[in-house]
RNA sequence: GGUGGAGUGGCCGAGAGGCGAGGCAACGGCCUGCAAAGCCGUGUACACGGGUUCAAAUCCCGUCUCCACCUCCA
């Protein structure tokens, strides 16, 4: 069975079929780095890392980039509120995005660039705009350049909405505009903003607009078509519209599929910084949620669909997710290691029907309950197998427990140490239940488990896991 | 006003004409010295009102509520 995605330019589900057989080619609208990343802003990370690994699996081979938007308005006035250069706070931010992406298990893409790195190709596209009377550099001396929206019949094609209902965009001068709706390719030096952010054209010193960035990395990493073009569902409108209008107008087919994920709220609305109900990958681990947690978290539910974020939820996720992690850990213990093998048909199944990793998490669950009951009845090699299978299946989420990205942080020295301790407790109480005295056996369950560590005895003598709170 | 989406059991969350996805919690059972873990069982959920149909959570009509985008935004 083959892939299908939902695909916002056409409003359907649809085959996925890659311009060249065998490989395919993804664009992600990354982060505008003017702050450190919030959860939600790493729920995009984390579905297009799902997608990604999953075209791999289906034998793609893949060409992902995930672009890093490094200027725009709100980096260049935090230069002048810190007075520092905007290159230096958006490098910032981009380091703590890396880690939070790494921290999750997000795969690194292809190539990841920067706006700033791609201004001839701008410059060029822009030029070939103008060529064609898409384009006009504004008549005020401002050294704008914008993109005449009404010289493009399709404007509004990709997010269903006509020209007519629109508002001006504010990302300029009025006057400077033929049409309030054009917007900024170009925009020129002017006095307020840090002086060290522009770069010379052929209309001036300036600076990017924001849209003209991705359809100039787009063309410059993957061609004037490619595959899957992604970012969360509120940038369809303008950048991507945008975007679909500047490349199209120069003749570029662009992209094949336009994959929108849904947002991530928060008390019912938007988490974002504008709002200011903004939660981090730290705020989260100091509750005690594990990264892998947040990001089992974030799979549950389909992509597209909006997630209101609670505590609650998040926890429960957390327990849901040890519930597959014990059965790894213990099928490992019991039946020796398993590199991951084949997934099960429900799983591959759900993931092809637009990647519904939320039915794929159920499959999974299926699984882990045959192998449980393998294990409990002794058929160690029934075990073995759901062990590699489930693992597969984990990996390709990106949640699989034993992936080196959650083992990082694991001191594996001090592991040996608590073990020998742990072992060292456990031979008491072990004396203490073949006396019978089970106080004295259940004080050194409880002393344990006050020092974070679970006691469960099994058919094959007591294991021990840490517990958090 | 325009465009798109949503309302599912105590909670999270898939599904989209007929067999109760899955998880968390709860209750009962098995196992256990007791637990834990695991397994088995227990729920007659689909915003509301009509309608179509042998059959509707799923289709149609109407109503209500909520959200996103239309402005920087994953």
């Amino acid at each position: 069975m083959a892939l299908r995605l939902y695909d916002t330019l056409s409003r359907q589900v649809r085959d996925f079929e890659p311009r060249v057989a065998g490989k395919a080619s993804l664009y992600l609208c990354g982060l505008t780095v003017q702050s450190g990343p919030h959860i939600g802003h790493l729920r995009s990370g984390i579905n297009y890392d799902v997608l990604r690994r999953w075209l791999v699996h289906l034998g793609y081979e893949v060409t992902f980039v995930r672009n890093i938007t490094d200027i725009d308005d709100k980096i260049l006035a935090k230069s002048l509120e810190q007075n520092r250069p905007f290159w230096s706070i958006a490098y910032e931010n981009e380091v703590k995005l890396g880690a939070a992406y790494r921290a999750l298990n997000v795969q690194s893409p292809t190539y990841e660039p920067r706006a700033t790195q791609c201004i001839p190709e701008m410059h060029e596209l822009i030029g070939e705009l103008i060529e064609r009377g898409h384009a006009y550099v504004a008549n005020d001396d401002s050294g704008d350049v914008y993109f005449s929206v009404l010289s493009y019949p399709d404007y509004g094609q990709l997010t269903n909405r006509r020209v007519e209902d629109m508002l001006a965009a504010p990302d300029g001068p009025e006057r400077a505009k033929r049409d309030p709706r054009d917007f900024a390719l170009w925009k020129g030096v002017k006095p307020s903003e840090p002086q060290d952010a522009y770069w010379p054209s052929p209309w001036g010193r300036g600076r990017p607009g924001w849209h003209i960035e991705c359809s100039a990395m787009t063309y410059r990493y993957l061609g004037p078509a490619f595959d899957i073009h992604g970012g969360g569902t509120d940038i369809a409108f303008p950048h991507h519209e945008n975007e679909l209008t500047q490349s199209r107008s120069v003749g570029h087919p662009f992209a094949g599929f336009w994959v929108h994920n849904g947002m991530l709220d928060l008390a019912g609305e938007k988490m974002a910084k504008s709002v200011g109900n903004v939660i981090d990958v730290g705020s989260v681990v100091a509750r005690g949620i594990r990264p892998v947690e947040l990001r089992y978290y974030m799979i549950s539910a389909h992509y597209r669909g909006r997630i209101e974020f609670s505590w609650g939820a998040l926890e429960e996720a957390a327990l849901g997710y040890q519930r597959l992690e014990g059965f790894v850990q213990r099928a490992t213990e019991l039946t020796g290691h398993s590199d991951p093998t084949i997934i099960c048909a429900d799983f591959e199944e759900a993931m092809n029907d637009d990647l519904n990793t939320s039915a794929a998490v159920a499959a999974i669950h299926e699984v882990v309950r045959e192998g449980n009951t393998a294990l409990a009845s002794g058929d160690m090699k029934a075990a073995h197998g759901a062990l590699g299978s489930v693992r597969a299946m984990l990996g390709l989420l990106g949640v699989d427990p034993f992936d080196p990205a959650f083992a990082a942080t694991e001191d594996k020295g001090l592991y040996e140490t608590v073990d020998a301790l742990v072992a060292l407790a456990l031979q008491q109480r072990t004396a203490a239940r073949e006396r019978k005295d089970w106080a004295a056996a259940d004080a050194v369950r409880d002393q344990l488990k006050q020092a974070g560590v679970a006691i469960e005895d099994t058919p094959h003598g007591p294991r021990w896991t840490r517990h958090a709170g």
